[in-house]
DNA sequence: AGAATAGTTGTAAACGTTTGCAATTTATGA
DNA sequence: TCATAAATTGCAAACGTTTACAACTATTCT
């Protein structure tokens, strides 16, 4: 194994100087006189020198490397969020352990204390819901976390999302005034923070302060089958106008629509919670709530890397401004 | 800070035993009588000792992370690989550390090498293509490195992929029976392996076994917007088929055909030569060559745990089997 | 019982850096 | 010119593990 053949001791030899000197210099420390700065530089380049990031991360307790967990890599508005975060850690010089913790073999927590084993400097957290196990592991560490994405009911941790409840009464809003009053929340997991603390209460106030009763919100409705599945339901419940958590999830509902003869908005209107690059490519297009999604994450990857270096950050709770896009699946007046 | 508090001293000193003992319980080395196991083993529960990853990673020159090396997180082609990635990593609990290396501030040599001074056991490359200096870059080092979904043009390194060749050919095919002649092939960038030396080859070849002329290969039409706006080129060569490299390129045809009135199939069949879930959620859905991506992704990943563990692997080129999956962008007989 | 062997444990030297501190060299000022 | 301060360099101790190797203990065999 040549894997890493030369060190700094062999670049302190030939350039006859101490490792000290050298491990200066690959800093950048400026108390290095500027001769003896080239002169080791001249040595690392034709030795080829690469420090070792393992020793580094040992001796300086600093390993330039955060930890990513996320629900489903294959999931767009993760992936979106994730772009953001990748942009700005390759501006700061992170790496990214990525870990996602759907259908696992391991559970969350263990996930989490394997990348805080790995000695990160910081983790983003993604998944729209952050359960009590979680919640232990982070407060075990020092290793600064920010949610991206999601909040959590105690605003104990930093993130950065959207104000969900605003941007959902909007999105009803829109609905009532095209005349809609069978609205309905279409949701996957409702006990995340986002659902059960956001989205849920955001509709339930909706409809009782329209005088539209009840409503109805579906649970459980995670992908495009499970969509596709639930349109007899809302016909069965006389839906015009629906409310869907994940746009995957939206777009079964539509082709469910298509395939049944039915005319989208004009049977029925649809508005997704979260647009991805899937909401605008289907057809008709879906009307949706547009999240910031790369904002999001290099906010958040930004607000770490700040954390990580104990500066200042007077604002832990941030809300950046969503926006509402009209397209096809509602009525275009 | 408290990051780290608690070492292996620590247990030592409290199971009344040496560190080496303690490494031995951790690692699960077997030459230590079972209560001296059994001790320690309690002394480390009791204070919830983890081992510092990145000294295990200085001592035993294993970090057991593997480094991903993507052109771009947000293409579902490439999440699906990852996913299958992820999975046999955790199975055999590698880390992933995930580079994405399109428009970046970094060259892609720098982007491997900063992934090769963190010590990552192995590499897998997902590009489609591998330019020269990314191949110094990993002949300078002994990590091994996996391609999943691409091949390189010598065959250097062990690769999982499919037969591009066979699959396009089958899928000209496919149009060919449905009476189609002018058949384009629409890429994205020409140059890489598996457009330059498998798909163009493929197409070449069946136009002129089937006496069809030079045919049309456009290039660059990379996403959605510009499959959208090469259409009016596409209805000027008076192509009736096409196959398309990528899926929301190919999406953009079918929705600019579908916003001029036209009929898809009736009037153009198209083909994707990458099917991700996006190929399938449009409607007509789209008839493509489905490459088992995760399955891709998987194999790879295995292929490089036998590779970092010096295992033998007999053959490292391999090709999995794809799908020709009939929908509605072609005609069903 | 004693020798040979197998099983268990400890000692200490790596692994490749960073960094506080001391030592040395150079610059500054009177 | 010499004392003093400032800048530069080197020394050596971390960082928290793993792992030869040696040393010791328990077991087996004759």
């Amino acid at each position: 194994m040549r894997k890493q053949d030369i060190t700094i001791y062999d670049v302190a030899r030939e350039a006859k100087v101490s490792m000290a000197t050298v491990s200066r210099v690959v800093n950048g420390n400026t108390n290095v006189r500027k001769d003896t700065r080239e002169r080791v530089m001249k040595v690392i380049n034709r030795l080829h020198y690469q420090p070792n990031a393992v020793a580094q991360g040992l001796a300086s307790k600093r390993t330039t490397t955060v930890g990513l967990i996320v629900p489903d890599l294959t999931n767009l508005y993760f992936a979106e969020l994730s772009k953001g975060i990748d942009d700005i850690a390759l501006l700061y010089k992170y790496n990214i352990i990525i870990t996602s913790i759907e259908n696992r073999l391991m559970r969350e927590d263990q996930a989490i204390q394997g990348l805080l084993n790995k000695q990160v400097d910081g983790v983003i957290y993604m998944s729209d819901n952050l359960p009590e196990e979680a919640i232990e592991a982070f407060k075990r560490t020092d290793t600064p976390v920010v949610l991206a994405g999601t909040k959590d009911s105690h605003s104990e941790f930093p993130s950065v999302a959207i104000d969900y409840q605003k941007a959902d009464t909007e999105a009803l809003n829109l609905l009532y005034n095209d005349g809609r009053r069978n609205l309905a929340l279409v949701l996957g997991n409702p006990d995340t923070v986002v659902s059960a603390e956001n989205r849920i209460p955001a509709y339930k106030k909706f409809m009782a302060d329209h005088g539209l009763g009840e409503g109805h919100i579906y649970t459980n409705i995670k992908d495009h089958s499970d969509g596709y599945n639930l349109l007899s339901q809302l016909e069965q419940d006389g839906i015009d106008g629906v409310i869907v958590s994940r746009d995957v999830t939206a777009v079964g509902i539509l082709n469910s629509a298509i395939d049944a003869g039915k005319k989208v908005p004009e049977d029925l209107e649809i508005i997704t919670a979260n647009a991805t690059q899937i909401a605008s490519v289907v057809r008709p297009a879906l009307t949706a709530i547009r999240q910031p999604l790369y904002d999001i994450g290099a906010v958040a990857m930004r607000m770490l890397t700040k954390l990580m270096n104990n500066e200042e950050v007077p604002e832990k709770q941030i809300e950046l401004s969503y926006e509402i896009l009209k397209k096809q699946s509602t009525t275009n007046e």
